[in-house]
DNA sequence: TATCGCTTTATTGTATCCGATTATGAGGTT
DNA sequence: AACCTCATAATCGGATACAATAAAGCGATA
């Protein structure tokens, strides 16, 4: 069992002596954001925020520029900081950017992780399909992803993947929760291939597989535009 | 002929009003480190930057945190920025993740852009293929390859690209200038095929040039890690 | 009654000040 | 002579206080 820490907001970056405070708040609103608390479109407010960490409003005016760096939220000039939201279209195009970028990455983890690497992902994978809830089943699939990622050696690319995953979280969830789970057995599927790839050192199959397999959610996600259609209020 | 601003800080995202000190802040230090004034590794003191741009330190730290995003800065808490540098293999990382982004967006692009667009791709090629010294060379770069991707309509990955670009903004000076100007034949050879298959509405053919564009550079850029080599001094 | 304009209020952006941490240099010791 | 230790200085991070801007609410007028 890993000990990765709860969504991970640093896996690739080791946590680092985070002393500061900016750092400490940047991981708190980015894990408020992440575990679904603040909603999409929900408003930042500068104070409320600096109350909520004790902090004053300078460490929190610098927290939400970096998230705004990060795509999770969105800065309006003298007038406030919002939870970044995705229209569909949006959603669409940063899929079709992991198409690209995520392949590449795994494709390196091939050739570079150890044995034991890969006996961690079939755990996770076997984890995932024996789980229930919502919240494990996106927590594991994160986790296979980005742990899959993890030996590539390429530290730009897992910072900009994990960007697109925390960014998109909010709709994985959502789109979780719609689908249900009857057709889960999909990517149950989808991940035992790509990990038999693995094992079998097989980088282009695996790499493939990848790209099929966001590709098709990504399809499956165009096929739904509701999910993007809740305005939901959010709550400081 | 097109008015983007000198290197084109804010191409894809518009200018905005950007009456607030802080964007100015994060333009005005882009702009030093892409144009090359200020080098990779060079110390950014705070102080020394607010009196530049008669601000104070704050807005001064909080363009560093953005920048540190960009990947332009690197922050050291307590300690302070320096201008990030990148080795060898984090800029044929970079290289690869263009590689996979950029016809991406290129594919895009051929599909939507008008006659108007195309016309334009061929002026900045030619001149280029005109142009005499480096920095003509490396801006009419820029400006044509960002330019072929403006149409494709997904904002967030043209910020990305550009952000790439300007990362790596420095080493590719360094190397056009240690190539000197026998090779650039193979560059506006490449672009013009490029131009051409747009011209046909050929995305994947333009899209595969442009992969090969890339990681021809990739490769060649391996054959001289001497460029990472200078520890240039930087001054402010 | 609806719309336009103004005033008020709340919230953001900026400057100055203070404490904390780190880098630097001199001095002593092995 | 090289290395380690301690004190000093420079610089960064954060808190408080103030100014500027935008949003909202109220009132007046067509």
């Amino acid at each position: 069992m890993n000990r990765t820490p709860t969504t991970g907001a640093s896996v690739v970056l080791m946590p680092s002596a985070t002393a500061h405070s900016s750092n400490r708040v940047v991981d708190a609103i980015r894990e408020l954001i992440i575990s679904g608390e603040l909603a999409p479109g929900s408003r930042l407010n500068q104070e409320d925020l600096a109350a909520r960490f004790s902090v004053s409003r300078l460490p929190v005016r610098d927290a939400l520029s970096r998230l705004e760096s990060d795509g999770l939220v969105i800065l309006k000039p003298s007038s406030g900081a919002w939870v970044a939201k995705l229209d569909l279209a949006e959603c669409l195009e940063i899929y079709m950017i992991r198409e690209r970028l995520e392949p590449l990455a795994l494709r390196h983890s091939v050739e570079r992780c150890t044995e034991g690497d890969i006996v961690l992902f079939g755990d996770l994978v076997e984890a995932m399909a024996a789980g229930t809830d919502t919240e494990t089943f996106l927590r594991l699939d994160r986790q296979f992803h980005l742990a899959s990622y993890r030996p590539c050696g390429m530290a730009h690319l897992q910072t900009l993947i994990e960007r697109y995953w925390n960014s998109t979280q909010h709709y994985r969830r959502a789109f979780t929760n719609f689908l249900g789970r009857e057709r889960n057995w999909i990517i149950h599927a989808e991940h035992r291939l790509i990990v038999d790839a693995i094992r079998r050192r097989d980088g282009d199959g695996a790499a493939h597989l990848l790209f099929e397999h966001i590709r098709r959610t990504r399809c499956e996600l165009a096929e739904h535009p509701s999910i993007f259609d809740a305005t939901a209020k959010g709550k400081i």
